[in-house]
DNA sequence: TTAATAGTGTCTATCAGACAGTATAGT
DNA sequence: ACTATACTGTCTGATAGACACTATTAA
């Protein structure tokens, strides 16, 4: 607290102190798509390129501010709504992010961001919404979210750590709750549901104890359908029965 | 949405929507202490009474705006600090709450309020400074958490259902994480570290089975010192030697 | 017939819950 | 000696990981 107001910046600080703290809505949208690189598929966001100071020209999450009248969950689908066309069925808040430097570069004075940040799964169905979707698509891109902005100078404002954090919080959900299916469509073969996992885990699982593992989650029903136009033994296909959404956190 | 404007408060609802929301922090600060319906002891949390409308006289969770040069968590420090003189060791974020309609009585138009809201532990000595302390001393009052409100016509805003959310988080918390032992002092008998685990998650834990899975943590160090006093054997004292705080969730 | 994946069975190490049994203090 | 709690040992059922083995399709 006492280095607050020293360095080169404390102007900034003080002619920031005027301002009440606005706030912001963002979203981490995660959706499994194949990578070209990997053989198998990998994790994936949507971002937008900025057209304003600070960081214009440069990604970062999809969203706005909060409007007066709505909640905090329907403004992030209204946002993500309105930057990417996506209408994502698992949403959930992540983390408030309320730091003293994060709304614009160091050393330049602007108004005091907190940002309300909600993540989302979607499916390959809801992602391709975006590629044939909007007028300012060229605008909108996916990146995978492991490496956005890496050889690009970085995303926008903290957006890589909001990002590194959520992906860490996909994980440790993933471990304990029935949340994966929201990356696939109605019906999936159990080798999906396990690229699933090993795509957000960054592991090899094995595919037998995979199978008995599922197998005993009575929410996972398996229907009279194969996939067909497989190379081989067509597998059969399942369906996830439970609530659409887990309770919070 | 398309109710949002219909009923009888549709005037108060555009009269706000002028307004940007504010926001606020709040901190759900949890303390073990000794209950007297009881013989065990159960948790407890610090509310101060409110002096302004909206819900004056009722009790409601610490807290207060956020200051324009402060983070989140310093703000919740603040707060705490500054309406019940408490210092705790461990903070963390809970949620944010942005609904429409908890800024006010339901019927009574008010500027729409955000909160952020902290969850803290403290020790038997932090939470002695409150009964000391402070002038207004009068209008803040130790409550158990399950039932705080319960006779009084409820809690101000949403904070009974706040704190239900708080007390879900705690046992969820407490099952995977290292954090049971912020609620007791530097060093402990592993007696009293399974009656916090017992009063939080509420049930009874076999002393015998506690024990064997608490050998197999290495930060809990036994000293050798024995807790004197006690009608019978006295029992070894340990000491909790990992990190203070662990990483964020 | 072969390749490749789907799907089953089984062995083992680990661990949580239940609970019997021993140790050691105060009274 | 008695009692209450501290502390140890052991049995059992459930489960995760490893991996051998069988089944079924397309080419």
């Amino acid at each position: 607290m006492s280095t607050l107001f020293a360095g080169p910046f404390g102007a900034n600080v003080s002619e920031r102190a005027q301002l009440p703290p606005s706030l912001a809505i963002s979203t981490v949208i995660f959706a499994l798509k194949p990578s070209r690189d990997v053989g198998k598929p990998t994790l994936w966001l949507p971002l937008v390129r900025r057209v304003k100071e600070p960081f214009k020209g440069q990604w970062a999450l999809p969203g706005g501010p909060l409007a007066a009248t709505e909640s905090l969950e329907d403004a992030a689908r209204r946002n993500l709504r309105e930057t990417t066309g996506l209408a994502p069925e698992y949403l959930e808040q992540l983390y408030a992010f309320g730091g003293l430097n994060r709304a614009h570069r160091p050393g330049q004075g602007s108004q005091r961001v907190v940002s309300i940040v909600y993540w989302a799964l979607v499916r390959p169905t809801e992602a391709e919404l975006l590629v044939e979707g909007e007028a300012e698509a060229e605008n909108v891109a996916w990146h995978r979210a492991d490496t956005a902005g890496d050889g690009e100078g970085g995303l926008a404002f903290d957006h890589r750590e909001i990002i590194d954090y959520a992906l860490w919080r996909l994980r440790s959900k993933l471990e304990y709750a029935q949340i994966a299916y929201h990356f696939l469509g109605e019906t999936f073969t159990l080798a999906q549901l396990r690229e699933v996992y090993e795509a957000v885990l960054g592991r090899p699982l094995d595919p037998a104890n995979f199978r008995r593992q599922l197998k005993s989650v009575p929410q996972i029903e398996p229907t009279d359908q194969f996939l067909e136009g497989g190379k081989h033994r067509p597998p059969r296909l399942y369906r996830y029965t439970g609530p659409a959404q887990r309770s919070t956190t």
